[in-house]
This record gives structure tokens, sequence and C-alpha cells, in this order.
DNA sequence: TTGCAGGATAG
DNA sequence: CTATCC
DNA sequence: GCAA
């Protein structure tokens, strides 16, 4: 796998796709011209080449606030009810199946990373539905299609009398044919009639080939479950050859072909378990112990768990220490008498001077928006002459069981248009107060496009996710309604699709789509698993797959990140949206905390706060100091939240800046004395010379962030929370050369300035 | 067919 | 390294 | 899913 990600990497790319994906984020209806000054700038500034894509880990991407939020009305039962409790406001109109008409291109079009990492993207409903019999689709086969043995796709090779497998599905464990011991019963079982799948199809799957060498332990662990179906047989290596020897299916429950450390099973059933039998049929008693856990836990789902209720496993600082709540008490009392007195004040004060968005250079912009947008088309940045060949280095056909595929990847055009005209409307050049939610004539079409968007919220696929985010943000910023699909089209980033279901969803006030996946088992689930801090994607798949359905099935039977820990006490807190007030009270604490502490540093509310929305996902803290560079307030954030838990405000830490001095970020949750709900923050210490980078960032919103950034790329700097740069290079092995320059970091005009986008104040950030 | 922001932390 | 979060 |  690895070796897959880093080859995909290109290093460097040409002209054509520098320009690639240029429109990405939500674009404007009404384009303006850019200046010509601005073109000019970017074109004498635009680099050869330039490394667009840094394709290592990223796979999350929709923002926490607008998905799997639970409403508030039904969070007082999560932990004690099993999660039907969420699906109350789901339609249930008749579902009628809808075929997918684009899914069909999921599996193969997703990038290399993203099919590694994300699940299996399949169909809707192969979940469950998918019938055992049908052979697999052959991207989950463990073969490749075009090696000899796949292709003839269940063609007999082997006479059908020796098709011994037929019916039954592998999966081998190590998963891959690196192995040409292991690759040969693949193909062995393949020839017989077996299936050998490469992704873990917990409903098909009848036998797990486990290499000798591994342990019980090493099973659960590689597949990252605590227990095995008892459908699903295992065992070791010798079992495929043996079954082979004696053409015939052998009893899987033999003592010579258990893995080691594997549970003990009732044995002895000389009879084999028929491949397609149902899973409650086949020796029902092997791996009793596993079969117990799950049941219990499904039995006491509806218990809450007493022991992590609470507070009672944090707050270790709480006890520390003088009475935390008086002290807690004491700075809020202080805060408000403050009229009087003492620096406190001023302090807060001048925090507050920094903070107060007004004063400082919004002046210029303060006025229309129209003026915004864009660059026209008609930039030639075309004859840049570009190193075009992509030293495509190696691509060892090594290793990883399949995909010699990619071998047909690596070739670029380079076919130079004189012109790439991009209009720029690029979201971030455009403002948005986010304000007139109210007679959005879309409003309805906006609701169902959500919740489809809420579906695909990754584990399907996360760029099918962020393009419903855009296409509804350009909804939203219609006047008018939206009713059929050619005009819809006519949208920026609207294709045919979302096109087809706005025009669907004025007619008929639904998506047949969308009441389809809702019927999905385990989606409710999957939602809710998703709300938990610290469980994404991929872990709250794997619950699901486990077959857990309540956070109580979790709770018993999974180990936990701290983090998910906390995420899962706290599940109602941290779905819960913070009153404006609360944000600045919360505020407030920090910043007098913070006072205490050096007089001279300058704090601020960021986020959703500094946009201006009545009520934040969390509070972001941004901490700077004037005159300070690097480290001098190294050790100040440790200063800082331990006095924080000295009061009793800070209740544990979920992200810390590692050990190092140079600590500038922490994430930790905290509460009001007269709050009982904790609520998520975020401390981050920036040096004074990248605080307009930071205020850029921390500012956000998300989708505005990337779409600055994206904007950066294209016209050849990198945009980070640490400043604005040019001249990335980077060596033949990837390798960093240098950082670039650093053309900007003190202040967020200057950023906004040079990247030649119109300023726009927090509150129109919004995208 | 491919890319879609960029960086930090936990494990 | 991946998964998750900002 | 959209755009290139
Ligand atoms: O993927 C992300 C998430 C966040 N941010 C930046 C922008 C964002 O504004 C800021 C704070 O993150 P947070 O998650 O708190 O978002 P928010 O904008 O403050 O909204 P919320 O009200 O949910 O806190 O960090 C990003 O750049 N990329
Ligand atoms: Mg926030």
């Amino acid at each position: 796998m690895w070796e897959l990600c880093g080859r995909s990497e290109d290093p460097f790319l040409n002209k054509e796709q520098f320009f690639t994906g240029l429109y990405s984020l939500d674009s404007e209806p009404e384009q303006a011209e850019t200046s010509e000054a601005s073109l000019a700038l970017a074109a004498s500034r635009n680099q050869r080449y330039k490394r667009i894509v840094r394709r290592s880990s990223r796979l999350q991407v929709a923002s926490s606030n607008s998905t799997t939020k639970i409403s508030s009305t039904a969070l007082e039962s999560i932990r004690s009810t099993s999660i039907q409790a969420f699906t109350k406001n789901i339609s249930t109109a008749a579902p009628e199946p809808v075929v997918s008409e684009n899914n069909i291109n999921m599996a193969d079009s997703t990038p290399d990373i993203s099919a590694v990492t994300t699940a299996p993207s399949t169909a809707p409903a192969s979940l469950e539905c998918t019938p055992r019999h049908l052979p697999p689709p052959e991207s989950s086969r463990i073969l490749p299609v075009h090696t000899k043995v796949a292709k003839r796709k269940r063609t007999p090779v082997v006479p059908a009398k020796k098709q011994i497998f037929g019916g039954m599905y592998f999966y081998f464990i190590p998963n891959d044919i690196k192995n040409p011991v292991r690759k040969f019963r693949v193909q062995k079982a393949d020839e017989h009639g077996g299936f050998c799948l490469k992704e873990w199809r917990e409903q098909d799957i009848t036998h797990i080939i486990v290499d000798s060498k591994l342990k019980y332990s090493d099973v659960l662990k590689s597949l990252r479950r605590e227990f095995i179906p008892d459908h699903i047989a295992i065992v070791n290596d010798t079992y495929i050859s043996d079954c082979l020897a004696f053409a015939r299916i052998l009893n899987h429950d033999q003592f010579q072909y258990k893995v080691a450390g594997q549970p003990s099973t009732t044995e002895n059933s000389f009879l084999l378990p028929q491949p397609h039998s149902p899973p409650l049929s086949s020796t029902p008693s092997e791996t009793p112990l596993c079969d117990q856990q799950s049941s219990s836990a499904t039995t006491q789902s509806l218990h809450i768990r007493p022991q992590l209720s609470k507070r009672a496993n944090d707050t270790p600082s709480s006890a520390a220490g003088d009475r935390p709540t008086d002290s807690q008490l004491a700075v809020e009392a202080e805060l408000k008498a403050s009229v009087t007195t003492d620096d406190l004040v001023s302090q807060q004060l001048a925090a507050e001077l920094l903070s107060t968005p007004g004063p400082s250079t919004t002046q210029e912009c303060e006025v229309k928006d129209e003026l915004d947008i864009m660059i026209a088309e008609a930039v030639r940045m075309g004859d840049l002459p570009l190193d075009d060949d992509i030293s495509a280095p190696d691509d060892g056909g090594t290793s990883s069981d399949e995909e010699p595929i990619r071998a047909v990847k690596r070739k670029k055009p380079v076919a130079r248009t004189g012109n790439s005209k991009w209009q720029d409307k690029f979201q971030c050049m455009h403002a948005n107060d986010g304000k007139q939610q109210e007679g959005n004539p879309n409003a309805r079409t906006i609701e169902i496009l959500s919740e489809m968007q809420k579906y695909y919220e990754m584990t399907k696929d996360q760029w099918r996710s962020i393009s419903y985010r855009k296409g509804i943000s350009v909804l939203r910023k219609q006047t008018k309604k939206i009713c059929t699909a050619a005009e819809a089209r006519k949208l920026p980033m609207i294709g045919e699709s979302l096109a087809k279901k706005i025009e669907e969803i004025v007619e008929t006030d639904r998506l047949r789509k969308l009441e389809y996946a809702q019927l999905e088992p385990g989606d409710v689930a999957l939602k809710l698993f998703l709300g938990v801090y610290g469980v994404g994607p991929s872990v709250a798949a794997r619950w699901v797959q486990s077959g857990y359905k309540t956070l109580d099935d979790v709770v018993k039977n999974v180990r936990l990140t701290a983090s998910q820990k906390v995420g899962i006490d706290h599940y109602q807190d941290f779905a819960s949206r913070i009153p404006r007030d609360e944000v600045k009270r919360h505020g407030d604490i920090v910043m007098s905390t913070a006072a205490n502490l050096d007089s001279q540093l300058q704090l601020q509310i960021m986020g959703s706060y500094r946009r201006g929305s009545k009520d934040c996902g969390d509070i972001d803290i941004m901490i700077t100091k004037p005159g300070v560079s690097a480290q001098e307030i190294s050790g100040l954030l440790d200063e800082l939240i331990e006095r924080l838990f000295e009061i009793g405000f800070a209740m544990c830490g979920l992200a810390m800046s590692r050990g190092r001095d140079d600590g500038s970020k922490w994430h930790g949750a905290s509460k009001l004395l007269d709050v009982p709900t904790w609520r998520r923050i975020d401390l981050l210490v920036v040096p004074w010379d990248e605080r307009g980078a930071a205020l850029l960032y921390f500012t956000g919103n998300d989708i505005f962030n990337r779409s600055m950034r994206l904007l950066a790329s294209k016209k050849g700097y990198g945009l980070n929370q640490r400043g604005l740069f040019k001249d990335i290079l980077r060596g033949p092995q990837r390798q960093k050369l240098n950082d670039g320059t650093k053309v900007a970091g003190d202040s967020e005009e200057e950023i906004f300035e040079i990247l030649g986008v119109p300023y726009r104040k927090p509150e129109e950030r919004i995208c």
C-alpha cells in the first residue's frame, strides 16, 4: 500500500495540470473582470511548475458543523436507547429502489489513495443485500482482472467436477499475494471455483485463510475486530492445499487447520459447512467466545454505562489545587466587576480591541462586493515552457498484489494550449455573509441535497460529498428558485447529476435516491458513530461492520482512543452548538487567565465566532504577542493550560502540541461553572509575524480556506497557516528543497492583496 | 482519467 | 504510516 | 459529483 501511495505522487505537474481544477470551489454566477494588474502579477509570479498535489493522507473533508450533528431533542436518549431513536425524522415514504446512475464508477475512478483507504465503494445496499451466491465485483477480488486466472472470469479451466470451492469466499491474511506461496494458493482457490476477496465483505466471506506464522490475535488485529462472526471459518494456509489434495472440502474444524491461539471450538462435525448455507447453520459452535460477546452486547445495549457517566474518568485536575470553582468564579467575577479596576481590564480591553473586526483594514472594501470578483478569462498564461516530461520515476511493479493497472497511468499529453482561460470563480473571491437563509427560495432543495451530502459523507466518497457541498453553496446564493434541470445546469458546480436531482426535488418534493439511501441498514449507526469526536469514516464503518448499533455496543467491545472516550462521554455536549454569549464567556476566562501570565499577550476568538455566527461548534482562540517570534512563547501554552485546569475551566485535553517547546496548539474541553455542558476549545499560539496568516486560517471557514489555498497554488504560491510562500520547490524524491520564500504573513490584507482577492471581512468568508 | 488545501496530532 | 481534526 |  505504501509503495502504491508513494508512487502515485507526482512531484511536478505540467502546465495543463497546473490549471486543472481551477474552478474547483464554488463559483460566482456573475463575474466581473479582474484587474489586469493582478493578473499580470499572477502571471509574473507564476512558476513553471507547481506541485499541486500533496496526496498524503487526507481523507477527511467536510467540516464538522454541517454534518452528523444530532438534533438536540434526540440527545436525551443517545446513550440509553438504540439508534432507532434517531430515525424518527427520516422520511419513510415509498422507497422504490433506484438504481444509482453514478455509483458505478466509484470504485475505479477513485484515486489510489482513496481506494486504499476508504471503504468498499460498493453500491448502496450491497452490504446486506448482496446475495451470497453472486460473485463479488471484480474490484474486490484479490487477483487482478487481467490476470490469467481471473480473466476468464469463472470460466473454469479446471473441470467442473473439480470446482470444489464453488460458492466459497476466501479472505486471506495477509490479504495480498506478495508471498508467492500465498499467491499460488489464491490462484488455486480461484481456479477451483472459490472467490478470493481483497476486501473484507463480511456477508460473503466463508473462510479466512491465515498464514501459518500468524496467530489468532494477529488475525483480529489485522482485521481490527474484536471477534470474527461465527459464520466465517478460520483456517490456516494448509487448508486450501489439503482440500485440493483430497479434491473435496475438508472439515475446517479439524485440529490441523486451527490457527494458533484460536479459541477452541467444539469440533468434529465431519460435515463441512455448506458453502452456501446461511450463516446460522454453519457450525454454530465455533468461536463461542466471540458469539458471546456480540450477543451480550446487543442484549445490554439499552443500558446506560454507569461507569463512564460524566466526568468519572477525567478531570484529574479538579481535585488538585485550591477549589477550582472558586477560582473560576473569581475570574468571572473579576471580569464582571472590572469596570473599575486594574490592568486586568486593560488587558482584556486590549485583547478585545485586537479582536474587534471593525477598526483596521476593512475600510477599503466596506462597500460593494460587486466590484469583487475575478479574473476574466482572457488570460494567456500560455507560453511558459514547462518541463513537460513527467519523469515517471520507476514504478516498480513490485509488491502489492494486484494493480498492474497502474502501469497505464503516467503519460500526460503536454499539449500546451496557449491560453488557459480561467475565469476565477473561486468561492473565496465572493463575499458571502451567509444571511438570507430565511426567504431562501431554494430552501427545500437545499435541505434535501444536504441530506444527500450527509449520506455521501465519506466512506462512500469524500469528493462526492464536497461536490454536494459546493453545489448546495451555489444554490444557497441564488435569489430565485431553481426549478428545472436546465436552469440548474447553468450554475457552476452543478452538473448533470445534481441538476437532475434538483428538478426531481422541485417537482416531487422528495428525492428517491435519498430515501433509498436512508433505508440502508447500518446507515443510521454510521451517522451516529461519525458524530463521536475522534471517530471518522474509517472507524465508524468498522464499527458498523462489526455489527455495533449503539454507542454502548462500542464501549463494551472496542478499545477506544482517549479522544473517543471523551467524545462518547460527551456526545451530546459536543454535538450541541454553543451560543455566542457563552463562547464569549469562555474566551474571557482564557483571556484573563492569560493576562495574568503575561500582560502583553493578545487573544482573540476566532472561527465561526469571528465570522459573526450566532452559535458556534467550538471555541477557537488565537494567542499572540507583539514582537515575539518563534518560541519565546514556548512553554507559555503549557502554563496557561495548567492554570485553566487549576481554575476548573479546562476539563480535559484532547490533543496537545507534541512535547516540543514550540508548543503552539492545544485542543481540549472546557466548561463554565453554571453550564454543565462541556465545550470543545482550541487554543493556537502564533508568532507575531505569522499572525496574519493565522488569522486568515483560523477564521475560515474551511471551504473559504481551501478556496484561497487552491487559488494560491494556481498562482504559484503556497498558502498555509504560517504565511504565503512562493517558490516552493521540491527535489527529485519529492523532497523539500526549501520551504519557499515567505512573502506575507503579517497581515491578512497583504495576503489577499498578493493573491488578487478583494479583502473579505470575516463575516463574508462563509462559503 | 484525474484532482479536489495544507498541516498538526494520536496511535 | 493512517485516521482524525483544525 | 464536477471540471478539466
Ligand atoms: O478542515 C478545516 C477545518 C477548519 N479550518 C480552519 C477554518 C475554521 O474556521 C477554523 C476553525 O475550525 P472549526 O472546526 O472550529 O470551524 P469553525 O469555522 O470555527 O466552525 P464551528 O462553528 O463549527 O466551530 O479552522 C480549516 O482550515 N480546515
Ligand atoms: Mg470553531
